[in-house]
DNA sequence: CCCACGGAAGACATCGTTGTCAACGGCGTC
DNA sequence: GACGCCGTTGACAACGATGTCTTCCGTGGG
């Protein structure tokens, strides 16, 4: 309650004055190191018992330069599900290597980015684990240098030379695109979020490849991109729908759209086929059927942290790609 | 890549030597502090960019014994959304702050909450927000007296006066249940957790009053607890549908058994009503008209951090407990 | 010409802890 | 009885930074 007079908090030394002992004595028995005889650590621990001592971790970290025992996350959103869900598989990790860990969001800004990115440094983080905003990471080759391991998550880092784990976009784009070829559709509206975005790139380039596969042309009226949100998804929905010679199918380029690609649809009763890039929760229960094209997105969070943790072991080999498979899953209901 | 002969980290004093200035005169630059010659400021920047130095913050916290600039937060588990917008809503308001959030999650495990707790507390973080797994957390006092700040969220604590940010349980529910019974419902089929969880006792109780409001008589047979999954929710209200002399509606007690509920009322085509407790992710796509509880999740997070910072601030008022108001809304396609 | 004055810069102690090394006392050994 | 050894314990420095205080210098007034 009242925070004004409240004691100090108790430090090595004053337990040592409780003891009787010196400070290094107090020090051996918190740590457990051995030459101490049993009497004496005896009165150590009475004396941390009764004076309510937690050794400060900073201090100590400080002093024996250990690691800090901590990791950083840039991702973009924790209220998001999917950062979310990487953010809980990577804590996850962590606490098996006895880590804690700071998410922070960038909020897609560049700049914030590096702004939490010198924050995290100046805690001295062991590692940091990026899901990138900006498109040039040259500025983290002074931390990298000086020991900072990092590992860059759903795309892969430019103007340095790092760990990534990506999702294999391109192939599952195209196997959900291949899969809608082979159930007879020709007309394929392609709806994407902008190509200024890597995992948005990497899809439509499966697509195409899905297409020349088959033999289909690729028919720029049919693709539509830079769509951002389910309202604009929607729409983009409608306006093909209404427009000549309508696709017989559609092919979403993330969840946001296919959600707004899901409500246009169902709110024309309209039977058009549909496939989108990443699941989502209750997909299983949308009221018209779907095809996802899904990922374990755990296995994202974890494969960065464990790639993260063999580089703060001392891991020195080459940089990798980790790259995530995918796979078609119907979804929704009647499906 | 190469992590063995990497160069040490630079300190305050490798900037002071190559700047040829006393390592005060530094402290004195990178802090902003006046006094300095600007010729001389200017040199140890050029030594600062030119060694890559960025300031120890755990040693500046040390030395200066400043607030960490740390807050801590603990859930059951970080993958679950609700836990996920909490942390998300707390983050924002500690970034506001320029405060670090550190999520642990407790895998509703009281001995892991502790843990993680004096984890914590040895990092000498700021402040906590406990969404309490343990019944009893008197263990936290001794921190309490030395200055640390609590919020509970979610669950009042016990053993211990602190701040606690709570949703409006028992009103919530009592509208919910009062909302069927105006439509005409006499035989309502109540599934919830364990009573032992307190949000579903505190939801039992409003069921109760709203029951007791209308002249309708608590009917046991009616009522299943312990329901802690979407599959027993599911067989919960098959059991009762398959009973002698049905329910005509359900009232569930939280998310996960909502789902449940209306898994197994599409697979009959069963047309009970459903109100249940919590608003959920897609709620509005549900193939069936549903009522929910709902409330705002961001709010809980956003009033807990509020209360924290305004404690670590210095407000030395008495607890307080925020209660979070809920509303209805009709959800699900159809409704 | 001397001294008080004020601004700039540095020396030194300090935060809470751990690493290093020296001191101490008791014991066995020659 | 002197020596060396070993198991204990403590004194002191150091981690990387900042707070306090002193020193130094140039200036202006008497």
């Amino acid at each position: 309650m009242d925070g004004q007079d409240r004691r100090r908090r108790p430090t090595i030394s004053d337990v040592a004055a409780a003891a009787g002992v010196s400070v290094k004595t107090v020090s051996r028995v918190i740590n457990g190191e051995p030459g101490v005889r049993p009497a004496l650590a005896e009165r150590v621990l009475a004396a941390v018992a009764e004076l309510g001592f937690r050794r400060n971790a900073l201090a100590s970290g400080l002093r024996s330069g250990r690691a800090s025992a901590t990791i950083g996350l840039i991702i973009e959103d924790l209220a998001n599900p999917f950062y979310s869900t990487i953010a809980a598989a990577v804590a996850k990790v962590a606490r098996g290597h006895d880590t804690h860990l700071i998410t922070v969001s960038s909020e897609e800004d560049p700049a914030l980015e590096r702004r939490q990115f010198a924050e995290l440094c100046q805690r001295r983080v062991d590692g940091l684990i990026i899901v990138p905003a900006g498109s040039d990471h040259a500025y983290t080759r002074s931390e990298a240098e000086l020991g900072l391991k990092m590992v860059f998550l759903d795309r892969p880092p430019s103007g340095i030379l790092a760990d990534s784990v990506v999702v294999d976009n391109a192939a599952g784009a195209a196997a959900g695109v291949a899969d809608l070829l082979a159930a007879g559709h020709r007309r394929i509206g392609v709806i994407t979020d902008s190509p200024s975005v890597y995992t948005a790139r990497e899809r439509l380039a499966g697509v195409r490849t899905a297409l020349a596969g088959a033999g289909v042309p690729y028919d720029d009226a049919l693709v539509r991109t830079d769509v951002a949100d389910p309202g604009r998804a929607a729409r983009a929905v409608a306006a093909m729908l209404d427009g000549a010679d309508p696709p017989t199918a559609f092919f979403t380029g993330n969840n946001r759209i296919t959600v707004g690609a899901i409500q246009e649809l169902c709110r024309r009763g309209h039977d058009a086929a549909l496939t989108g890039f990443d699941d989502f929760e209750l997909s299983a229960l949308m009221p018209r059927p779907l095809t996802v094209v899904g990922y374990d997105v755990r296995e994202l969070g974890r494969a960065a942290a464990a790639r993260l943790f063999a580089r703060i072991g001392g891991d020195a080999s080459w940089p990798s790609e980790t790259v995530v498979p995918t796979r078609l899953e119907r979804r929704g209901i009647g499906s």
